[in-house]
DNA sequence: AGAATTCTACTACATATGTCGAAGATACCA
DNA sequence: TGGTATCTTCGACATATGTAGTAGAATTCT
């Protein structure tokens, strides 16, 4: 299930708290985004569509409520970025987070603690 | 500068030997991809517009080359997803690849491995 | 009840992306 | 040198994505 970047828009905004209306998520999104109402409404149903999102109405207002979990989300949007720049091996991916500085000291030295939490048990 | 899917394959291709003609770059295309002659060119002439690769006339054959680096596209794809789908926070992420068992327990050595080595230095 | 507000359902439209085909210019081979 | 293969340039078209307006139904306020 992959989500398009105005979709994670609106997801986030549902993951939140839910189940909730569309005027309530336009109240959520981020500052910069500011969509017509219809513009949500219109994501949300094509968020529908791909079944990534449940709605139920209650008298004539939708709710809506997120069927596709971040979680799920997340790795879609992780492994279709390691497959498509990194021919899905995460090895370079590793090797690439290391080089790149993309990890601050206090993170590796985090990822160590894990790392060998794990590798104790 | 992000790359669509389909560029991405060009790309890659292109990164393999260049400079490289449309006709050669078609030949280095995965196997499941296969692409009519003018989809090549379509996406090359696009991704000249966009500056991702750079093209030379010889005769009446074009040259490309790529002006886009994979190490910068790679850097951009890893970016974008971050921040899309990790909120740009590298800690979440670094958790996901270990709950995730997005590392296989060689991957998770080799990374103490260069955490290590790094922090020593 | 009538007016104002808010929803929903549709439709629309621009730009992006994936995929070519056609027509004309070039190059190469018998 | 004529034919055949190959290139290039343009245009085209479908689907995806971002963004919103309109019209009519439902709800609520006074």
């Amino acid at each position: 299930m992959k989500l398009t970047q105005a979709e994670w828009q609106i997801m986030k905004a549902l993951w939140k708290k839910h189940p909730a209306t569309a005027r309530q998520i336009m109240t959520r999104l981020p500052n910069g985004v500011s969509w017509a109402y219809t513009t949500i409404k219109t994501m949300l149903s094509r968020l529908v569509e791909k079944n990534a999102v449940g709605e139920q109405k209650r008298g004539n207002t939708s709710l809506y409520e997120p069927l596709l979990s971040q979680r799920k989300a997340r790795l879609s949007a992780f492994t279709s970025m390691l497959d498509q720049a990194f021919d899905g091996a995460t090895g370079p991916l590793v090797h690439f987070l290391l080089e790149e500085q993309q990890l601050t000291a206090r993170q590796k030295r985090e990822l160590i603690e894990k790392l060998n939490e794990e590798s104790g048990k």
